[in-house]
RNA sequence: GCCUGGGUAGCUCAGUCGGUAGAGCAACGCACUCGUAAUGCGUAGGUCAGGAGUUCGAAUCUCCUCUCAGGCUCCA
């Protein structure tokens, strides 16, 4: 007999050499149709595992995450052998899940390409493998005898190779833990690598989608060959695939690039270059909005102003250090007045830490809180840049503050309210935060220095409450950092703001100020930029709201249009009325019918639709539009109208809150 | 930078076997005068991304360059 214990707590006795398979079974026919993979204390192991007894155990189906996981793996295996079948002789390389499905990289004889066509043939040869209810069969082996099963796929062979060395988290998933090679057998003709678990079979599988092929380089080395990939999406229903591949449709319908076009925010002239933008009018109206608040914000929170130019001698960089690890990323210098080389500036921050020194400094001055809008240049690789969100001339709402290290930790504090605070009078209110820590190879600075920004920032991450992950190594050379990550309205994570403590550029520049004791010391500088880029905000206010503004914030907030000719000039009066509030009003007098203005304004997702007619000319009122709603209100007074405009200007609301 | 796939009117797209350019929307003009998501008619709009080649003839075939998309790598 062998006991286990249920994740309720209850025990349940099994025949001698029972499974998970048979555990589920023994629990109710439902679960052992959805069992996948069976948990035994904590680890993911097949169905087919022999349960030993006192073991915590659970059955895991498709509702787990883990379920799913399983779920992915096991269809990255079916297209695999796919394509094996398709292409004999091709090499394949590793197949692991990511989020909402997986891939795996292969190598065509003959490097040949996949094409587009060729998704579609693959696809049906995974639905055939699928029909054939094969099963996963696992196998254990000794490294040797696993380098003979693999010994004409070299990848395969350098992953059982490296385990025998160093082994990565990502091989040991490929392979298997504690030294031996577990691979997972469809077919005589088919073996993958495998540290598993998987489905018991391959009827088990099926809404599937392959989405795209694309290159990668294996193991993500630009150095070594690349491999083509292709990846897939998999769910345990019909309905869960037709849900995702929803939500990639209505990612597609927010798309910055297409709105920004369509509402005639932005545009990138080819004449420009890549990642070059261009505001028109009403995209610029958009950012003159953004930038004005935040102005107004930053006077409030004490922050003082200042301007750098966009060029500047080779030597600042080199002080800074910028040049030495990020001359790659930066435009090359123009040569001027016999051999001086000149740099576009990619970062702010070494011309606030001169103005800092541009006299002597008394602790009084403490904190000094420096501020930008500060555009840069930096010069990404040409298949890098997106739309607004990665270009090559941006502008930083940038901010320096230079406080001693008493003061550091509430300074900290303090931005990191503020910070939180002005994200959600733009409508973003879910966040985490990421601590970003020191880079391994590429840090400057004492271990000391490291800790102690480290320990800070994280402690104060700690302190504002929100949930706090890692990212190791994430750090810049100078100093580690926290960044704020906001979650949008279909539930994608942005990265926004990000803090940073460095300690090393106030020490390369030398900035120091004078203390209470008369001596020198060395201020601490934190780097904040809130939007991060205005572009790239700018970018995610427009998927966020799917281009549906809040009132405060669109560069055309109401539209009147006069039902008949004779009533254009009552409208007329109503946008003057009401742009004396400051409102931004236009009139479409009445050439096209009445329901062709409307669709136009409602398609530039304007805010307010008003429709003025006799009724209104003779009463003094106007008919109101709201975007979001179905039901136009007739009769209503201009000052009324007004009102309701200026709460909602002032509460950065929008007509469908 | 690398891989894969694109670039035809302002926008969205069609264009067969290589025979010399098409639609809808937008723009402009005229008519229509209308109460909540498309009024009608007309006009104009193109070095088919750019360059070179093959050909009697190229949007179409070949090569190069630019540029866009999706990935990889990168992101101070």
């Amino acid at each position: 007999m062998v006991e286990v214990v249920l994740p309720d707590g209850s025990s349940k006795s099994l025949s001698e050499g029972a499974t998970g398979a048979d555990l589920a079974a023994s629990i109710g026919p439902r679960l052992a149709k959805a069992a996948l993979a069976v948990r035994v204390n904590g680890h993911l192991v097949d169905l087919s595992t022999p349960l030993a007894t006192g073991s915590q155990v659970e059955i895991v189906t498709p509702n787990s995450v883990d379920g799913l996981d399983v779920l992915r793996h096991s269809t990255a295996h079916v297209m695999a052998q796919a394509v094996l079948r398709l292409w004999p002789g091709a090499k394949y390389a590793i197949g692991p899940t990511i989020t909402d499905g997986f891939y795996y990289d292969f190598e065509l004889p003959g490097n040949d390409r996949f094409s587009d066509a060729d998704l579609e043939r693959v696809e049906a040869e995974m639905r055939a493998i699928v029909a054939e209810d094969q099963p996963f069969v696992r196998q254990e082996h000794s490294l040797d005898e696993g380098l003979a099963i693999f010994a004409d796929q070299p990848f395969k062979s350098e992953i059982i190779k490296a385990v025998g060395e160093s082994a990565s988290e990502e091989d040991l998933r490929e392979v298997g833990y504690g030294g031996i090679v577990s691979t997972y057998r469809n077919t005589e003709n088919f073996t993958d690598l495998c540290r598993g678990p998987h489905v018991p079979s391959t009827s088990r599988l099926g809404h599937f989608k392959l989405m795209r092929v694309a290159g990668a380089y294996w193991r993500g080395d630009e150095k070594r060959p690349q491999l083509q990939r292709i990846y897939g999406t998999a769910w345990d229903t019909k309905e869960a695939l037709e849900q995702h591949l929803y939500r990639l449709e209505e990612a597609e319908r927010r798309d910055h690039r297409k709105l920004g076009q369509e509402l005639d925010l932005f545009s990138f002239p080819s004449e420009l270059g890549p990642g070059l933008a261009v505001f028109h009018p009403k995209g610029g109206t958009l950012r003159r909005l953004m930038e004005e608040y935040s102005r107004q914000r930053h006077v409030e929170g004490g922050y003082e102003f200042v301007t750098s130019p966009h060029i500047t001698k080779a030597e600042l960089f080199e002080t800074s250090g910028h040049l030495q690890w990020f001359a790659d990323g930066m435009y090359p210098p123009m040569e001027l007045d016999e051999g001086q080389r000149y740099y576009l500036k990619p970062m702010n921050c070494p011309f606030h830490v001169l103005i800092f020194k541009a006299r002597q400094r008394s602790y009084r001055e403490l904190p000094l809180r420096l501020f930008e809008f500060g555009t840069v240049y930096r010069y990404e690789k040409s298949g890098v840049v997106h739309g607004l969100t990665r270009v090559r001339g941006m502008t930083q709402d940038d901010s320096h503050i230079f406080c001693t290290r008493e003061q550091m930790n509430d300074e900290l504090a303090s931005l990191l309210a503020f910070v939180l605070d002005l994200l959600r009078e733009f409508g973003l209110n879910d966040f985490y935060l990421e601590l970003s820590t020191r880079p391994p190879g590429k840090a400057v600075g004492s271990d000391e220095e490291w800790n102690e920004a480290e320990a800070t920032l994280e402690s104060v991450a700690r302190a504002a409450g929100l949930e706090l992950v890692l990212d190791a190594g994430g750090g810049a050379f100078y100093g580690p950092k926290i960044s704020v990550q906001a979650r949008d309205a279909i539930g994608r994570t942005h990265q926004m703001s990000t803090i940073q403590l460095d300690f090393q550029q106030p020490k390369r520049f030398d900035a120091t100020y004078i203390g209470p004791d008369n001596q020198r010391h060395q201020p601490i500088m934190i780097h904040r930029a809130l939007f991060g880029s205005v572009e790239r905000f700018i970018a995610i206010l427009i998927e966020h709201y799917a281009g549906a503004l809040p009132t405060w914030l669109s560069p055309e907030q109401v539209r009147v249009l006069s039902v008949r000719d004779d009533h254009d000039a009552y409208a007329y009066d109503v946008a003057a009325s009401l742009r004396s509030d400051g409102l931004r009003v236009v009139v479409e007098p009445a050439t096209e019918p009445l329901g062709s203005r409307i669709r136009k304004a409602k398609l530039e997702k304007i805010p307010y639709v008003l429709v003025v007619g006799d009724d209104d000319v003779t009463s003094g009122t106007i008919g109101v539009n709201a975007r979001g709603g179905n039901d136009p209100e007739r009769g209503v007074s201009v000052e009324s109208f007004r009102e309701r405009m200026r709460q909602e200007i002032a509460s950065h609301s929008r007509p469908e809150d």
